[in-house]
DNA sequence: TCAGAAAATGCAAACGTTTACACGAAAGCC
DNA sequence: GGCTTTCGTGTAAACGTTTGCATTTTCTGA
């Protein structure tokens, strides 16, 4: 299966008996030539199954019509469902799309930031604000445009396409308090490097102080974003003496992960202990009882991101920030202390 | 953020004193060069903060290090799962992967090709085998390296790294009619242009066949993959009559669809009608009763399709196709007909 | 010290595109 | 029918890199 040498532009040229230039203007700018050339340099480059080469095209325009992404893991629905928009959109643009994924280690994702941009991006997907400052500072150096996703805060420098992680976390934690809770826990991603994590934290804890409960004391337990990660946390959680009322966590995997320990201990949820999430993906809805969460539109922030990196490259736009807005999705899973 | 111009090879020759081969060949082949001229120039490019231009390079050494991968939706665990192992695996190799989606369109699928082929793929990972003769005539023509995952054949021209769909499929219905089940409906994909799809349906019926039921006569509904799709396939076997006992879905997300339907008609699952699955992703896990199905390695196959593209592409290896074990994971969803 | 070999470096030609410019033909105008 | 536009096409020069070959420098050993 050794590697053909691929048919160029000067053979289809040569075939259809015209110039290279006349080629490359009848498949870039179509209204430039005649249509009866058009088309025999069409039917040519069909015949010959021409495609334009890569490098020889990036070389000339300086332009490669690429955008990268480089996200925690594509193993988790979120991501991918956003990861999937983000593609259609640039696709539907002509562009492609370079994938690497971190494992929601900063430093390794600093590693494939220069990997993508070095093979030449147009414009870059990151997930959430934390990270070395390294980091930063190689992409404004390298004058490359990004956009940060899954998190916002209010930055004229940076570009965010996403959404307040705080003040979702905090509105829900205000539902739970609203239904008469008082033990509350909290099982979090882990919060090292990630910011997401963290700030649905500080949500809910600027929550509880808000209604006269003390954040500062709300136990938490960090565990990786897996159902076996929520069960043992949910178990430690409910350990303790009194036993809370109320699990919120950080994330809907979580939080089925929490329920599914909650029911294997005995307990009736909601009715010995409500648990809410954080998403709303497929799990969710599927969940029984019927998972209460943060419901986060992944596929539209996904788009959003495409449309502001493609018309930062454009020129069009320094750097709008997208905010996008969260609400609660109640189902059963929360409901009134016991 | 306007681009700034990157320096070039030349910038770091004229500044460093010395000639553009001296530079390259000291970023390249350093032990082509004294070491004196070499600590000149590397410190010449740490100042101008010179990184290579990926055009001019894939110009003229024809080599990508890039590897595409064209997959019907990443909106899907399955896909998610195993394009996550392949680009850790080629990560490791220093590769980088272009994805693009063709979401399940095997004509969008072909452009998609053409597309990650222009941009200067190594080789290619693609979904199962079903797809127009155009698809393949155009990647054998440019000596494109692919596998095809998901699916596995002995054939040898065409390389698989996957399973059998048929056999699979096949050994899910044994295990239903063993159980005592007579009448089985099935809930299927959508087949056209997917012989994964058509695969798992040729094998329920091979399996009905061979045990003196007639596979012709098995009531099929296919439909997409989604809950929805799931739940509305599910009441319409449901309203056979006689009614079915036993339904088999290609999907662990139409199954899921298909139980909670069924719960919601008030029948029991298993007790009034069993459901099996298909894939083995978290849903299964977590739906309730725990749904029985076929357990596929997505992680393993990812890995393997991407060790074997390195292999082709290094010439160790013409095409070694790699068939994958699957097994049935019995959980709670299926039991004994009424 | 010097010839010859070996090592280091430079020169310049590719690689496949795009595009500014030039050129000729057809079309529009009076 | 001569004039200017307009349109379609071709010519050739970039773009940034690698690399075969030529050239220069350095090293080796008698």
């Amino acid at each position: 299966m050794n590697r053909k040498s691929a048919p160029t532009l000067h053979d289809v040229a040569r075939q259809a008996g015209v110039s290279t230039a006349t080629v490359s203007r009848a498949l870039n700018a179509p209204g430039l030539v005649t249509a009866s050339t058009r088309d025999l340099v069409l039917r040519t480059v069909d015949e010959l199954g021409y495609t334009p080469h890569f490098g020889g095209r990036a070389l000339v325009s300086n332009r490669f019509n690429t955008m990268g992404a480089v996200i925690p893991t594509m193993d988790n629905a979120i991501f991918a469902r956003g990861l999937q928009a983000f593609q259609e959109t640039l696709s539907d643009a002509g562009v492609t799309l370079l994938v690497a994924s971190s494992g929601y280690d900063t430093s390794r994702e600093f590693e494939q930031i220069r990997t993508l941009v070095g093979r030449g991006t147009d414009g870059l997907m990151l997930i959430g604000a934390e990270r070395p400052a390294e980091s930063y500072a190689f992409l404004e150096r390298r004058g490359i445009p990004y956009v940060l996703t899954w998190s916002y805060r209010h930055d004229e420098k940076t570009c965010f396409v996403g959404f307040d992680n705080r003040r979702a976390a905090g509105a829900m934690a205000r539902e739970v308090i609203e239904r008469g809770h008082r033990r509350i826990g909290m099982i979090a991603g882990i919060t090292t490097g990630n910011d997401r994590a963290s700030d649905r934290v500080a949500g809910v804890r600027a929550a509880l102080d808000a209604a006269g409960l003390s954040g500062r004391d709300l136990p938490i337990v960090e565990e990786t974003y897996s159902l076996g990660g929520g069960r043992r946390a949910c178990a430690t959680l409910l350990e303790r003496r009194p036993r809370p009322t109320a699990v919120i966590c950080g994330n809907d995997v979580l939080a089925v992960g929490a329920i599914i320990q909650a029911k294997a201990l005995g307990l009736r949820v909601p009715g010995d202990v409500s648990i809410t999430g954080f998403d709303d993906i497929e799990l969710a809805e599927v969940a029984e009882p019927g998972l209460s969460t943060v419901h986060v539109p992944h596929r539209r922030m996904g788009q959003a991101a495409a449309r502001t990196l493609l018309a930062i490259r454009d020129g069009i736009t320094d750097c709008t920030g997208v905010e996008l807005e969260t609400y609660l999705a109640m189902r059963e899973s929360l409901g009134e202390p016991p």
